[in-house]
DNA sequence: ATTGACTATCACGTTACGTGATGCTTTATA
DNA sequence: TATAAAGCATCACGTAACGTGATAGTCAAT
């Protein structure tokens, strides 16, 4: 699909589909040579997801850190938009009877409190926020996550290859014993590139290593480089701490 | 009650208060001597009509003509509200149940068109928005005709004496530039006569004149009344509405 | 009399696009 | 097959509704 027949069929403007590729949302595959922008049913998918979380105002740079992180589940996000959507409608509810009640006000019928008048307008501590921001908001995955998201498109390439260099590579050696030397130093270089994205301390480096065994989701991606890959890497990741704290 | 007050109680930021007296949707008393803001309950309630507003998607521009049109009607503005708050709710079901749908596609068990996939979340001809166009927006011309329409003779009578006086007057300063003081004291006029009939937001006056150009039959007889009267009448109009706009 | 919580007014920054301007494809029509 | 019309792309600047300090005055309590 090119991108009117995107934008007619969501009720989304052309120019929001442009911008969303600017800013690395969403960016499908172009037409070699003319450079049309062809949206797959993969994209589609991506774009339902994106306007739910729109819908729910999330600002779109966090939704490009949410869907970009490796926790990221399809399937999870939509229940967990749904539940957030249900709140949206009690909220909903709750403004409809705040007219009501202030139609009867002014008729004279009731009386109201102040706080009554605004019962469904604030936003401040609506659950749904918190729900979201339990699911996927600020560890300490968090502020690399944000960095990525800054980062700009060759950037993000460029780190997308490093990863997966390095994965490989720990791939290579993750038969031989976690405190051996190539298995050490590979760690080294992952520590040390993860501590261009944000500031690692040794604790939270090893820490990071243990949720690679304990959360299945990222053990489940970094195991594609390898069986046993995320409970190796924890292992050494936990020999390195050790080493270098004095 | 002063600004941090009011923000609490409602949920919005302090800035946003500011911003609101600022462009002139909600001036609130000052305190002499310290200028602090004093918010009444006459205040209260004007910001739980604009709360609702926003919360429709109306932009502030357009929520300050409304509330400032001389037909505008608290009680009925609260009624249309809630209708396209229902209807509002009515969407949030609509996408609760594409996602229950995208679920169970996701799962295999049934199966979406491309559009099945986007329901509710398209927003381009949701039915409230209409009627508060019907029922506020630039449908001023017609609302003028309804009225016009319903007059007793006399009355129409008088208008078109009105009408002559002004444009006679308008006549005499014609060669004047558009933003002249005159010019300008005269188009005011004008405006506040048009919204005795219906309301007329800034933008549909500017429009308004931008017709006298546009349509020959306005022009012709705009021009009995002077040659290129009509144009300038366009230019001024425009020039006023623009300086009142923000 | 001083501190700390509030308040005010600039003034620049940000988000999520809107709105042309300009020029290259692709499709429809003569 | 030529030629227009419709669609697409990339700048680049504009806008709405505030956010975010910076700086300075005010008020209530210690």
């Amino acid at each position: 699909m090119k991108v009117k027949e995107v934008a007619e069929l969501t009720g989304i403007s052309v120019r929001t589909l442009h911008h969303y590729d600017d800013i690395g949302l969403l960016s499908p595959q172009k037409m070699p040579g003319s450079g049309y922008r062809l949206y797959e049913t993969k994209d589609l998918e991506k774009l339902q997801q994106i306007l739910f979380f729109r819908e729910l105002d999330f600002p779109l740079r966090q939704i490009k850190e949410i869907m970009m992180s490796p926790l990221y589940d399809h399937e999870e996000a939509l229940r967990v938009q749904r539940k957030m959507l249900i709140d949206k409608r009690k909220r909903i509810d709750q403004m409809i009877t705040t007219i009501n009640q202030t139609i009867q006000c002014e008729e004279g019928e009731i009386e109201m409190t102040d706080k009554e008048r605004f019962a469904g307008i604030d936003f401040r501590h609506n659950p749904y926020e918190e729900e979201a921001r339990q699911r996927w908001g600020d560890t300490a995955v968090e502020q690399s996550k944000k960095k990525i998201a800054s980062m700009g498109e060759e950037e993000q390439q460029e780190m997308a290859q490093a990863f997966d260099a390095i994965y490989k590579k720990l791939a290579t050696v993750r038969d031989e014993p976690a405190d051996s030397e190539k298995a050490q130093a590979y760690i080294e270089e992952w520590f040390l590139y993860l501590n261009q994205l944000g500031s690692y301390s040794l604790e939270a480096f090893k820490g990071l290593g243990q949720m690679y065994v304990d959360d299945p989701r990222f053990t489940k991606n970094i195991d594609k480089y390898g069986d046993g890959l995320a409970e190796f890497m924890k292992n050494a990741m936990a020999v390195y701490a050790e080493r270098n704290q004095r």
